[in-house]
DNA sequence: ACCTATTTACGAAATTCTTCGTATTAAAAT
DNA sequence: ATTTTAATACGAAGAATTTCGTAAATAGGT
């Protein structure tokens, strides 16, 4: 995976979206899937999968006439990015604000929780 | 405080937080703070301290010749919204997804951890 | 009252992001 | 082989964001 030199934008982070939950896929099957929140044409979507390729967001294979695009971008690392910002830009360099922020804002369920209790834990082991 | 019509952009964002820092403040106090970060032409955030004016994200007030600018969106309401867009964009909508990314991330202190989990002890306490 | 320093107002250039039309190419179907 | 269908390439317009130069205004100091 390559190192995340250009951040994804707002359009491109929907599109890295569908190719995390699809699989490498085609412009097609992307847009189809944009197009089920919204419409959007073809060619934007194809424009949009070309600059991401050129900015190495995306690598693509020759499958016949079309191409296949992989993501080069791991869903963790994109994660770790954005909330790397979020914690900057909003929340001053505080995780906990954050964290609180989003369970007081979600309804999470009591399995959710625990798993996060469990998860503090092993965090905590790791410290002095 | 008035409704978040206009969503902060990043830079906007920026000055939000040094206005919920600093509290009440100038033009040049905002610049002052922004340039610890990275070079910013006064002028540039004069225009953006106007244009957030315009859109209702600051109000103002004179004080001899020099305007006093006010955060007119609450940090809270601002985190909460950006917090719900991240979720949705890259978290597929899972809270604690998103939490375990925030908390892996950072190097929380004994403290602060402890301090969550006290948290979401007080929200377990809602969930049947 | 005048000069100076600082601020605001305005407009516009530069940049980035998003959108899509048109032309070209390539495979598949007939 | 020709037609049809679907994909790509390219360029450029449109929109939003960010930047800053220049001019006008205002307060304060002398």
């Amino acid at each position: 995976m390559k190192k995340l030199t250009h951040k994804p934008t707002e359009k491109e982070l929907e599109i890295l979206q569908v190719i995390w939950s699809e699989g490498p896929c085609t412009v097609r099957t992307v847009n189809d899937v944009l197009n089920k929140q919204g419409e959007v044409g073809y060619t934007t979507t194809l424009k949009l999968m070309q600059i991401m390729f050129d900015k190495g967001l995306l690598s693509r294979e020759k499958d016949g006439k079309t191409h296949i695009y992989h993501a080069e971008v791991s869903e963790q690392k994109a994660q770790k990015q954005l909330v790397d910002k979020l914690l900057n830009t909003a929340f001053g360099g505080s995780a906990m604000k954050l964290v609180m922020q989003a369970l007081g804002n979600s309804k999470s369920s009591k399995e959710e929780l625990q798993e996060i209790k469990d998860y503090l834990d092993k965090l905590e082991g790791g410290i002095k």
